[in-house]
DNA sequence: GCGTCTTTACGACAAGTGTCATAAAACGAT
DNA sequence: ATCGTTTTATGACACTTGTCGTAAAGACGC
């Protein structure tokens, strides 16, 4: 393998993905709580045994009481952000710009959206415009822009 | 598993990325010179065996010649695609707003890509005011922000 | 045709993941 | 304490993916 465990998740596949929805979603919960969220077509000691090998990988928490709490030791923000870059990443040499266009061009916006939208530029336009010289720590490279 | 997959890529792994990623890169290549083109301290059947199962599953197609050549079936756009609408999806109820929010808040952009960013709203905000059905008598605004 | 180098085809093995069945443990009511 | 239910612990099996080793097939120089 390429990959070599750094990160806590480095890079959840889709079931264990579902398994977090549901611990974020529906809070810490037990194991019959559990199979109950995730809908009926899965065996009861399948999510047991998933869930187990999600808190052997540190990304779930398992309570001492007895009918055991899981809940997700990581956010939803954490693995968004994770994903997102790892995304950026690959798209175009870490050119964002790229990826934003097809999410804009993918879907039509609503006016509210194009709104917070607009808002979100605005936003970074003026940090731009103070970071302009101000002295950061990640040196950026140069060439520009995309 | 969960997967029933029919559908062409559904979700390929890092490992199968990286190959694809080699292959969008360097061409139709022969096994060789995808051996070569990964560099890293791989087997050279392993890339052989990767590769096949790659193909197997559809994407990526291998020409008949003699020293066959190996190219992707599919392209990086329909990749990137797929991964984005998944994690929009997966997000907050398929909003895109919080991805789009947490990628501009993530970075510094320079004020090129703010302007290509506005530009991209502009174009967005002309297909929404098209698209708008205009039941009646054409609005100058409706109500106010949400 | 032969020997050699390259290209392919196959088969194997380990780890990771999804799916369960069974069985042991702990609990609650009687 | 005993029975029935709930919760846990284990062990299994199949499939995928990364990693190779072997060896048959082709191609090439002489």
């Amino acid at each position: 393998m390429v990959n070599k465990k750094k990160s806590p998740f480095e890079r959840l596949g889709t079931g264990e993905l579902e398994l977090l929805e549901m611990l974020w979603r529906d809070g810490p919960v037990n194991l019959s709580e559990a199979h109950e969220a995730l809908g009926q077509p899965i065996g009861y000691t399948t999510v047991q045994t998933r869930l187990n090998r999600l808190v052997e990988k540190g990304v779930v928490k398992k309570s001492k009481e007895r009918p055991a709490k899981y809940l997700a030791a990581i956010t939803r923000e954490q693995v968004n952000q994770h994903d997102l870059n790892l995304l950026v990443k690959r798209v175009n040499e870490g050119k964002f710009l790229p990826l934003v266009a097809q999410l804009v061009s993918d879907r039509d916006l609503s006016r509210g959206e194009i709104d917070q939208l607009k808002a979100l530029i605005a936003e970074a336009e003026a940090k731009e415009k103070k970071t302009k010289k101000a002295p950061k720590k990640a040196p950026k490279k140069q060439g520009g822009r995309s």
